[in-house]
Order: structure tokens, then sequence, then C-alpha cells
RNA sequence: GCCCUGGUAGUAUAGUCCGGUCUAGUAUUAGCGGCUGUCGCCCGCUGGACCCGGGUUCAAAUCCCGGCCAGGGCGCCA
């Protein structure tokens, strides 16, 4: 089939822009064929574009004979472009349809859909993301994806206006940055290379220069985890504050919490319909528990978990029932959390590390960092990492490390929590876990 | 890596426990035809499936074994 050539075509507005006030106007609009409701003499195009939809009214009799044997070949998911007259009507939910003058077909699409655009038969997951392309039209996707977008977009605007400047740091390094986690190695010009787990040394290093920083970016893990809230491909939101400690960049993070909360929830009204999810504004400051009250509340609930160990899901599980939004756990014992946590000067068995729990999901980590070179080498050696290997960031220490502190938000679980999806999968576009590496 | 559950047309499901009635049902999608106000349009017709391999049996979608894949959970992991 012959494609139309865009032409001087030009887009006047998105679906949503077409309003009744509008009425008798020209406009021209693209995007693609979501439904096709022929009556014999009358026939109903949904047309939808990023924004939305808008209903195209093919009347046979009255539109010329160019329109009316484009509009016959027509197939849902066809991109198109129509130029045609707004009319203002009671007969459709949005009060205006679209006479065309002009129909060009840009794209044909296959006949037969892998998924149901339309949304009657919903597609597994599995299946949604094999044909994720496709998928992503979704009007629920989109939803996700906007409001994901608002985030982060509130998450930037809100530290700019703190004072933090965004970085880059290497996704390719040398050796592992925080031992524990396992990376994706590679072939790097005959050396062995890998994949960034984290920011966490480079943004360390960056306090001693640019003091406050943040990253938004990718990282990788080779975890065995396949669980809904985790993904080998990862997007972590990044800070850290020079001269600052972990109540400090706490007091940030749930400032930026609620604001983020209450940007979506003003902007986002919409989308958050359509996914028909409410976000409730959380009020600040969010609770601390201390790692022992936590133990206590489990107690209660009898689950024994004996002081020094991290605490399993099932028990974050019970936890998140009697704390069922955002809470601190403070306060962890030393040798849970990562080598560049601060043990607390007063009882280094007891760390400046915390965590924002939204739930039993662990939202976001972090604490004070320690700031000099021979307790930092200390730390790598309890926990069994050789010092040798940090060689590079050890030396920083040497030029005058700040006391500072950060944390990391893994962005797909505040997506999660935003548009209330139960599987990280969903409000990733192209997730990669242990076993899907395409699309 | 472990545990549980599952895998039936393009999609979503019924049937599986207790083998035969399954020539595998339904909805939707797709193809064809009809219809001038639909909005999950409607009506008629036509297509289209038992994950792969092996076994038991007169007979397997159904039972058994192995594999692959998926969902949930655990462990690992921020």
């Amino acid at each position: 089939m012959k494609l139309d050539l865009i032409g001087d075509w030009f887009r006047t507005h998105y679906s949503v822009d077409v309003t009744p006030s509008m009425d008798g106007e020209e406009v021209t609009l693209f995007g693609w064929v979501r439904e096709i409701r022929d009556l014999g003499g009358i026939r109903f195009l949904i047309l939808q574009d990023r924004e939305g939809t808008i209903q195209v009214t093919i009347l046979r009799k009255e539109v010329g004979s160019e329109v009316s044997s484009k509009s016959d070949i027509l197939q849902k998911r066809y991109s198109i472009g129509v130029k045609g007259t707004v009319k203002k009507t009671e007969m459709t939910p949005r009060g205006v349809e679209v006479v065309p003058k002009e129909i060009k077909v840009l794209a044909t699409a296959t006949p037969q859909l892998p998924i149901d655009i339309a949304g009657k038969t919903p597609a597994k997951l599995d299946v949604r993301l094999d044909a994720r392309a496709l998928d992503l039209s979704q009007e629920k996707n989109i939803a996700i994806f906007k409001i994901q977008h608002t985030a982060l977009n509130a998450i930037r605007v809100f530290l700019f206006e703190k004072g933090f400047i965004e970085v880059h740091t290497p996704r390719i390094i040398a050796s592992a940055t925080e031992g524990g986690a396992a990376l994706f190695s590679f072939d790097y010009f005959k050396r062995k290379a890998f994949l960034a787990q984290s920011p966490q040394l480079y943004k360390e290093q960056l306090v001693m220069s640019l003091e406050k920083v943040f990253e938004v970016g990718p990282f990788f893990r080779a975890e065995e985890s396949h669980t809904r809230i985790h993904s080998s491909e990862f997007v972590s939101i990044d800070i850290e504050q020079a001269f600052a400690d972990a109540e400090e960049v706490m007091k940030l993070l749930e400032w930026l919490t609620q604001y983020v909360c209450e940007t979506v929830v003003g902007r986002c009204q919409k989308e958050l319909s359509t996914l028909k999810h409410k976000i409730k504004v959380p009020e600040v400051p969010f609770r601390r528990l201390t790692y022992d009250e936590v133990l206590h509340n489990l107690k209660r609930e009898n689950i024994e978990v004996p002081w020094g160990e991290d605490i399993p899901t099932t028990a974050l599980r019970t936890l998140g029932k009697i704390h069922p939004y955002f809470f601190f756990i403070t306060d962890w014992p030393t040798h849970c959390k990562a080598f560049y946590i601060k043990p607390r000067d007063d009882n280094p068995t007891i760390c400046e590390g915390f965590d924002l729990m939204w739930s039993w999901i662990e939202l976001v980590s972090g604490g004070t960092r320690i700031a000099t070179k021979e307790l930092l080498i200390k730390r790598l050696g309890e926990k069994g990492l050789n010092p040798e290997s940090f060689r590079h960031h050890l030396q920083a220490f040497d030029y005058g490390m700040p006391p500072h502190a950060g944390w990391a938000i893994g962005l797909g679980r505040l997506t999660m929590m935003l548009t209330g999806k139960r599987n990280i999968r969903e409000v990733t576009l192209y997730p990669r876990d242990k076993f899907r590496l395409t699309p």
C-alpha cells in the first residue's frame, strides 16, 4: 500500500486541545487509529495521540469520496494525519468531534495486534513486555511514564533550588565499588571492566569540589534476585552533600518526598484517575524508628530477629502493615550497612545509616559517610574488601574530604508508589532481569 | 539458586482434581457481509489453540518423568 507523505502538514493541536469552543475551526491532527466503529453510513474513528483521544466522524454522504475511500482502508494502529473542522456536539463524551476534509495514511499496522490496545481483554505482563513498543501506547502506560516524568522533574526542580549540581559519573568502572552486589563484567580494550552498580564513590569524591551533587541514571546489578521490586538495570537518583550529616539529608529527603507527592497530585490528576490511583501527600517529619524499635515492634508480632541481623522481607512486610506509609529506620548495626557508612562516634556498633521505607519496600537508603581514610580502610577490612582495589578512591581522602552525607532513591520503586503498580517491570520502559534481555 | 502455582486460538479464559461425552466451550481480536450517532456499538457468517520431549494406557488437554517459560514468594541484593 502506498503511504501518504506528511508534506507541508504540521500539527496544530493535540487531541485534548480540541475543545467545543473551537467549533468551526480547522485543525490538523496526527496520531494513531485506536478504534473504528463503522455503522454503515456513518463511521467513527478514535484518533489517539500522546495526550489523549478525539473522535473523527465520517458521514459517508457528506465527506468527499476521497476521504470516504481513504477511511475504508484504515485499521487499528494505522498512523494518520487528519485535517478537518471542529464540530461542537452533544453526542460525544468530550463535546466535540472532528469532521475530516483530508486524511493521510502515514503508516500501516499488522491487522492482528499482539495485545488489545483498547483494553477489553487485558494481556498479561509478560505478553505485554514482549510487545512493549505497542504496549506503551496504551493510555495507562502513557499515564505511568508521565507521572514518572513529572516526579523526576519535581525532583530536579527541588534539588536545583537547594543548590545541588547535576553530575554524570562513569558507568564503566575498573573494580567493584561497594562489594556485596554482583557486577556485570565485559571486555574493555582487552581489559576486564564492570558496569557500575552505584555512583557511590564518585559522588563522594565530588563533594570535595562541587559540594552538593545529584545524579539520575541507570545502574546495574547482576543479582539472582527475581522479585517484583528488583531489576538488573534500574534508575537511581543519588545525592551527596558536603558538610552535612544523616539528619540533614533525611530532612531534605522527607521534604523532597512530600514535594514530589504534592506536585504529582497537583499536575497529574488525569493520569492518576486513568490509573485509578490516589496519592496521599505525607506530612513531615516522617516517623523515625530505630533499628531497636523495629525489633521490638516485630517481637510484639511474634517475629524474632536477632540483634545484628538484617531484617528479612517477611518481617518487613509485617512492619509495613504496622506502618503503612513512609517511615525511616535509623541506628542500624554498623555491619548491616555498606563499608562507607559512618559508625556512630559514641557507639561504633551502630551507624548513621538510614532507610526510608514505603510500607515494606525500601525506597531510599543513605547515611552519613565516613570521611577519614584510616576509618574507611578499617571498615573495608572488616567487610572483607581489599583496600588496594580502592586505591584511587582512598587517595581522594588525602586532599581534604569534608564530612558528608547522601542517599539514593530507586526511581522504579518511587514510581510504583506514585502509580499504584505492584511490579517494577510495569513502571520500567524496557525492563531487564535475569530472564529478560529483550526487547 | 530454592519453594509454590501455572502454561489451552492474536489476547483472555472454561475444561485438568476423577483419562473416553473435547469433533476442545466462551469472550474479544482477525477476515467477509449488513447497519446514519457509536462510544466495551450491534447483527450474521468464516477462520484460529491444548508449551516442548519422552512415558503409562485400548484411549491423554487431562496421569507420570524431564526440559523450557511465566507469576508469586524466599534467599541473595539497596
